[in-house]
DNA sequence: CATATTTTGTTTCTTCCTAACATGTATTTT
DNA sequence: AAAATACATGTTAGGAAGAAACAAAATATG
């Protein structure tokens, strides 16, 4: 057993920390592997205090172990990033946000009480927002195990129902060429309907999604206005914003 | 299942709080029971909110698992409604489950990976099923903050493009004259749709509604197919029932 | 006292877990 | 480049924990 966590089980702990229980028949098909592996990779994060498995999947060990010395994937340049989009946002405003890992850290760091209104496809960002006692909006649709984001044409009727002013979306890949994408069609389908509704196009990545290309494009370079990072991108990459005009956002702090 | 903790769940809780974690098989000896009688402590404490069963035993469940369940009251009645109705769910069934406290119960005790599609109005009720691998679409919509319920038109109109086969509501009155009612406007509203666009109509309540109308009703006693309660209701609503051809479900057990 | 109700035990079956081994894939060594 | 090593993942079989249904005992209730 090597000493550092993987991919997958950084990714783990990230749903871990969004959902607050994970389940073995969930995660199986999440990463597409045996329930065996998983089964190793909860024994691993258990053995090194992150997790309490229970009967098919696992909880977060204890509240007060879960600060920011747990080495989990990005959290702190997600938590950076979702600051300082927050901090974009302005009284009044009609915001979309994304469902995934990053733009959670997004609706965080939104200030309690805020006179806003947000339209959101996931589930547990929804349920964040309410706690923080901001008006929340869900857009219909199916529900997708892996992230509870919810897609499909309910999801995307109801988002060509209305206009934004600031919308704020994940990516999993960025590249000069070959634009914002997504390993999911149907998620990308429903960026794609809120952009096409939006004013103001925020894409919120950490630097390690920059180059990368995933299956399904859901927009051009030249369509979103700002890039919210950790660190700016390598220079063709830079050079590509610049002349396609998208602002770069580097939240170093 | 008895409403209150006894002697042994109180130790067993002691016990609990002061070491972090119990296993089944050492509270077995120390009570002089069997495995069975501890798990239906530990059971009945986590559908309590109490503790986070794990493997071979439990752990005390996670502060914020616990604002929500510890406050509600009757979660016996409620556990043992919610189970009934469940059973009456069959494969390839396409349900509607309502937001609410009764109505949580009823998903809890669908079986994990059932092959049927639930749509629902609440945030908490969508997390829970998608964690039993359960397809699940929810409907869009404005949250309310009480009870992380999705209402108003988007709701409603997503709801009207869809036909259920089955649905299962929760009220908050049930009277022979005044009929099933609810105190929130806009969750009635919701109501009326659901009842408009399904062929079985279930109706999910504890005893203490019985008699009592609030003011908004969402439907006359002879438009619901079943009431599944704890208990049956006195004389008067009892012979109601009978006459407008409402099947009574009372879950004793 | 008789009957109901609740609690606990028993059995059976299912699900989840573990262990041991097999396979495949990198990575290093020769 | 071939062989050896380590590592991650898959496969299989067996066991342990849990759930469901039923039976028995204890307790309460009229």
């Amino acid at each position: 057993m090597s000493m550092s966590l993987n991919d997958r089980q950084q990714q783990l702990m990230t749903m871990l920390e969004s959902t607050g229980e994970v389940k073995v028949a969930v995660l199986k098909e999440t990463f597409g592997v045996t329930e065996m592996t998983i089964r190793r990779d909860l024994e691993k994060l258990e053995l090194a205090g992150y997790v309490k498995r229970t009967f098919g999947g696992a909880i977060l060990a204890s509240k007060d172990a879960t600060l920011e010395d747990r080495s989990v994937v990005m959290t702190d340049e997600k938590s950076r990033i979702g600051r300082a989009a927050a901090a974009l946002v302005q009284e009044n405003d009609s915001i979309f946000i994304d469902g995934g890992t990053t733009t959670l850290y997004v609706a965080r760091h939104l200030k309690p009480g805020m006179n806003i209104t947000v339209v959101t496809n996931a589930l547990n960002i929804a349920l964040e927002l309410l706690e923080k006692r901001i008006t929340t909006v869900v857009t219909g649709g199916m529900a997708l195990e892996t992230t509870s984001t919810l897609v499909g044409p309910g999801a995307a009727e109801s988002i060509g129902r209305m206009a934004f002013n600031r919308i704020f979306l994940g990516a999993t890949g960025v590249s000069a060429k070959h634009g914002f994408s997504n390993s999911n069609m149907y998620e990308a389908e429903i960026k794609r309907m809120a952009i096409a509704q939006a004013a103001e196009v925020n894409v919120v990545v950490d630097h390690s999604k920059f180059g990368a290309k995933e299956l399904f494009s859901f927009a051009a370079l030249d369509t979103v206005h700002r890039i919210v990072c950790d660190q700016e991108p390598e220079q063709s990459l830079l050079e590509a914003c610049r002349e396609s005009n998208v602002e770069l956002l580097a939240a170093r702090d």
